[in-house]
DNA sequence: TTGATTGCAAACGGTTTGCATGGGA
DNA sequence: TCCCATGCAAACCGTTTGCAATCAA
């Protein structure tokens, strides 16, 4: 554990929502200058591998989310901030076989509409 | 409508399985060898402006469907395969404010599991 | 001491763009 | 004629990797 990796998941801890690789390196950049981009994407991959964060991926740029517990997503079509939908709020879906043969095990939904803060906008 | 354009289009309605830019324009190509990637690319985001495509985008690459009815995606864990969902198989999900304020107007689904030829293989 | 972690810069893969050429209405 | 579509290559952006130096244990 060195104070890169610190300032990683510390940042993380607080990061609300689901920042992207490189506004993680720059604030982390930014406390701790000597961080490379390396090592920032280094340890965000490593801490993914190690199930200690999702990647989610929206418009060819990986995000971090570090929520573990299952959720859903909900998009904001306006400004494109990603917010955690909790897993109660949507009625489980029968998986297993489907009628096209496949074998789900899991699913995952995504809401799309305006946030709160576009609503206010207007 | 160029012969480049059509071949992209003719493809597209036959490919049942969301294929990737790179493989449309190696389809292409084979089949008019003087067609560059440019263009393929630029019309693929040309049609995808004009609303006559969709794009899903899957670990870093962007693919393309043609099934413009709502539909939803079934992704294969071991192949990666993405297949469609039948709209209805999915019971709809209360839209309108969500208990965080946000206004959702839409959704998708994803399932995740095994597909067919997966479950053949073991 | 020794393996893991770091910084740098260069490589990478998918995608986009600038620019000059060429064909279609 | 005039514009749009094309081909090529270079640029681009986010991400990954090779490598030598450094640090933690």
């Amino acid at each position: 554990m060195t104070p890169q990796r610190r300032a990683i998941v510390e940042y993380l801890e607080k990061a609300r929502n689901h920042p992207t690789a490189e506004e993680i390196f720059s604030e982390v950049n930014r406390r701790f200058p000597m961080t490379s981009r390396a090592t920032v994407y280094n340890t965000l991959k490593l801490l993914a591998g190690a199930e200690l964060l999702h990647e989610i991926r929206k418009d060819d740029t990986v995000r971090y989310d570090p929520n573990l517990s299952p959720h859903h997503h909900f998009v904001c079509r306006r400004c494109g901030r990603i917010e955690d939908i909790g897993w109660e709020l949507i009625p489980p879906l029968a998986l297993g076989e489907l009628p096209g043969r496949q074998l789900a095990d899991s699913f995952e939904v995504t809401l799309f509409g305006l946030c709160l803060a576009c609503r206010k906008r207007g």
